[in-house]
DNA sequence: CGACACATGTAACACGTTACATGATTTG
DNA sequence: CAAATCATGTAACGTGTTACATGTGTCG
């Protein structure tokens, strides 16, 4: 929203159109949090209202110089690490791998599979949808075609770790 | 917890430990939500209080019919993609590009040396510390090492692909 | 006129998270 | 005995998300 805002004074109704726009339509928004978000945002200072819009109820917001700072702390950071953010599929590879190899192997294929056929789904859109949805929609779905091999690879390497380490137990126990 | 009650009836406290301990202790988790989510888990029918354990004031939870299925269904599903999570590198990076090429290259690549520096820092640590935390904590830095990996190579596509576009419009309005 | 996009907002809920309060048990 | 660990809980807050209520402008 910061982001929208510092391009000129914007109202809610525009904020959603222009962040669905600007990423391409992958991410819908619901109007009603534009609008939530933009109260929370004013209480906070980063954001003002400026006189209404001219035609009818239309209130018009614009960032203040807090909301700007806030706005270029948020382009230099990168998503902080410490922790690392829980996610799902190495939380219940994890799990898997408590209740037994047996059960660990079962789950990382499960998932390597189902991943796998996500992603030659998404291949075969991908070539199908000419220039559909602009850059934005097309690097969104790099972005996420990427990180699904990346956990690909990882599930792979589970499952090696997962087989190593059982054959030395079964060694170990002769 | 619907994972590890699976193995047994247990109490809040002992959940905590099991789960930091699963996870290798990369995953801290405050206590207090350990009870509010048995809470909710046994507003939902997934848990259930069997008579509380022999020493003081001890509830032990074990899981019930629901919520072995419910866990089941969760072995089982790979995390939704409908719609895409929004993600926060992804989403600056759209936004920086709406700001202008100019604007996009400079987070793009920002983004990339302090990703890059993270990762070398990682790698670092990870030779240093031996055996330290165990299977589960060597595994979660793989997978965050990959998927910083994945985004690494997404942010010189994304640059090239701004490169691309920038000589393209160039040559374009010649 | 009726449908649809434009436009604003509120109420309710779920969840994650933290800080705080309280007490029992163990152990140096 | 004092401190640490084990153990349970509550109150409060922030945020994301949905469903709903309401009204205006436009255009076929």
């Amino acid at each position: 929203m910061l982001a929208l805002l510092h391009e000129g004074p914007r109202h809610g109704y525009q904020l959603k159109t222009e962040f669905e726009a600007a990423t391409g339509g992958v991410w819908p928004l619901n109007v009603g949090q534009v609008y939530t978000t933009l109260d929370r945002l004013e209480r906070d200072g980063l954001v003002r209202i400026t006189g209404a819009g001219e035609s009818s109820a239309q209130k018009v917001y614009e960032i203040t110089r807090e909301g700007t700072d806030e706005l270029g702390a948020w382009w230099e950071a990168v998503p902080a690490e410490d922790p690392p953010p829980r996610d799902e599929l190495m939380l219940k590879v994890l799990m898997a791998i408590e209740h037994g190899h047996q059960h660990g192997l079962r789950v990382v294929t499960r998932q390597r599979t189902e991943l796998l056929a996500l992603l030659q789904r998404k291949r075969r859109e991908r070539t199908a949808a000419g220039d559909t949805g602009g850059l934005a929609a097309e690097l969104v779905t790099e972005a996420l075609m990427a990180r699904a091999e990346a956990d690909l690879r990882w599930l792979d390497r589970c499952e090696a770790v997962l087989v190593e380490q059982q054959s030395n137990r079964t060694k170990g126990s002769k």
